[in-house]
DNA sequence: AGAATACTCTACCAAGTGGTTGAATGTCGA
DNA sequence: TCGACATTCAACCACTTGGTAGAGTATTCT
């Protein structure tokens, strides 16, 4: 996973309704019609937020007739998740180390929250 | 973690002049100005990536003198990668459920459908 | 006090985003 | 074939983003 790709995958994410598209897909394929229902937005913008999802490589798209059936695709996912824990592990435990040597208080146990 | 905290999570995430900065940080606190010498940005532009970081809560910046010192927020770092990994585990269950029932080979593995 | 340092803030700009509408394309059904 | 349907495309708009430059505000050094 390369640097571009995160950027398209995270800014996939950055966006509640495109959220919400992928955990309507999580309960199986649907064409563009049938994901734009549930939202107050014209076919056009779901169209859009699709080809973002794409673009991401977290979701596919097939023409099937005159529908586009789109579909989760697991492994983009996995690779985000996987590069998100792997740097999660990454920062705390750097700082735990920190945190070790300074003795101990020095994270985030200040004032501003 | 409510919506509009994970929108600016990811928001911040999507960007790799951030992630930089963010793996810097986890090696120790550090200045804006330590921080921006090594990016090829004007000092400014820096510390609106740090503002963004700030506002996604995955940094905090404490004033110290005539300096800003900056610090990774492990709290929510975790907070993002588990609603991720949470997602994840859902999506993929669901999805792995739905070849169960079709039967196999419906997935990513091959060329479609 | 005065100068330099470390930042932030305020325009400002170009490019990108999320949204709309309406036309264009391709496919199904009568 | 013709009309309805499913979807994309293109143009447009308001707003945000990532960047710059320069003024403004503390703070430190001499």
């Amino acid at each position: 996973m390369v640097e571009h790709e995160l950027n398209r995958v995270f800014h996939a994410l950055a966006d509640p309704t495109r959220r919400a598209i992928l955990d309507r897909l999580a309960a199986g394929e649907a064409t563009v019609s049938h994901l734009s229902r549930p939202f107050p937005l014209s076919f056009a913008a779901v169209s859009k937020h699709l080809g973002v999802l794409e673009r991401a490589d977290l979701v596919t798209r097939e023409a099937r007739g005159r529908e586009r059936v789109c579909r989760l695709n697991p492994a983009a996912i996995e690779d985000a998740r996987s590069w998100l824990e792997f740097h999660e592990r990454f920062w705390t435990d750097r700082l735990h180390a920190l945190d070790a040597l300074v003795g101990t208080g020095t994270g985030e146990s200040g004032e501003q929250r």
